[in-house]
DNA sequence: TGTACATCAGTGAACGCGCGTTCACTGATGTAC
DNA sequence: TGTACATCAGTGAACGCGCGTTCACTGATGTAC
């Protein structure tokens, strides 16, 4: 079909997003879309012609990751689980990472804060992390108990933003034991004054 | 003293890595330097008198709002307290925060991610983020206590980049239930499978 | 089954503009004598 | 107590370069007849 064979548009299309994922990784925001197109093997107006702008492209980025991660967060329901908290449990094992090949997904949430310079993303963002919320509050979980759960999984799925080591042992540990918490949450009581 | 009576040199300083702070809040990393001057009321020559390059700016505003987080914990120790515990709890409450007028300086992490796309301003970032992790493991507290009230710390600390409402009552709670488990550290065991 | 034409998926050179940096110059204060 | 000179803290115009965008053109495939 097109000009170079042996691929076809969509996989000229996702190549350039992925190009894209892993030059703004490197560079952040700055990076041009000369090299993002070189690094997919295309032309920069083979780039502008998938992606109108640089805008766009970014746009489609912040997209793809957010889309991303909660594909991530779906894939950790557990279909047996119909008990309250099944949603949270969810959050909580795509935090610390289903698999070591996913740490690229809990790492693009540092990717996503590069994009948000763009106020479109950062307002897809807002956008998404409040849907996010308000399902975890439908959860069943008690308030107190999905603040802690959920203020857990954001700091070790933030961990990597300064550079920390992903997905440790304690972080592992301390995500089972939080889902634990989760299916019992009455233990909470136990704790607080 | 200079050209332009009515303030200092620092003065001047100041007001620009605070216009630099605010324009790169708003527009991101992308701020330009005309703007930054401008909004300290100095022209961009001026600027560049105090910093010789984009890039010294930069990490100087960096710098500055790593101090500015590490100033909030400081302050948040209890002079009182002596028992294990004590600078993770003042961590606790920086993160939730002492005072309204202090929102800036949690709002600053965000900032920080943004400064991040200068390699230099990252290198800073992780070594300030490590210095802060041997003193919390420094801290007395059992290793599993520590992991879950840092990672709900930093959960709590980092809501803002996701535009989620900073400090609301359901995390000042959760701050001082955590606070209480940290002087209570056995309780955690009642929880753990 | 060939031929003409349209469309898709690009190429690559040129343009233009925003912005970081340079630079010659300047006005107020401090200091030596 | 005036005068000359140095320094500090800037001003503002000009430059130049990287980079996003535009645009004329192109080669391969699909479709009508």
């Amino acid at each position: 079909m097109g000009r170079t064979a042996g691929r076809s548009p969509q996989d000229t299309r996702r190549a350039l997003l992925d190009a894209a994922a892993d030059a703004v990784r490197a560079r952040g925001i700055h990076a041009s879309l000369d090299d993002i197109a070189r690094f997919a093997g295309v032309s920069k107006g083979g780039l502008i012609y998938h992606f109108a702008s640089k805008e766009e492209l970014i746009l489609e980025l912040a997209r793809d990751q957010l889309a991303a991660f909660q594909a991530s967060i779906d894939a950790a329901l557990d279909p047996a689980d119909t008990a309250p908290g099944r949603l949270t449990r969810a959050y909580l094992r795509a935090a610390v990472g289903p698999a070591d090949d996913d740490a690229a997904v809990r790492e693009s949430l540092a990717l996503v804060t590069q994009l948000m310079t763009l106020p479109a993303v950062a307002e897809l963002a807002r956008a998404d992390a409040e849907r996010l919320e308000e399902a975890l509050a439908a959860d069943g979980l008690p308030a107190d108990v999905l603040a802690l759960v959920v203020a857990a999984a954001d700091g070790m799925s933030t961990a990597p933003l300064w550079g920390a080591p992903t997905h440790t042992l304690a972080h592992r540990r301390l995500a089972e034991r939080l889902v634990h918490l989760t299916r019992h949450p009455h233990l909470w009581e136990t704790v607080v004054p």
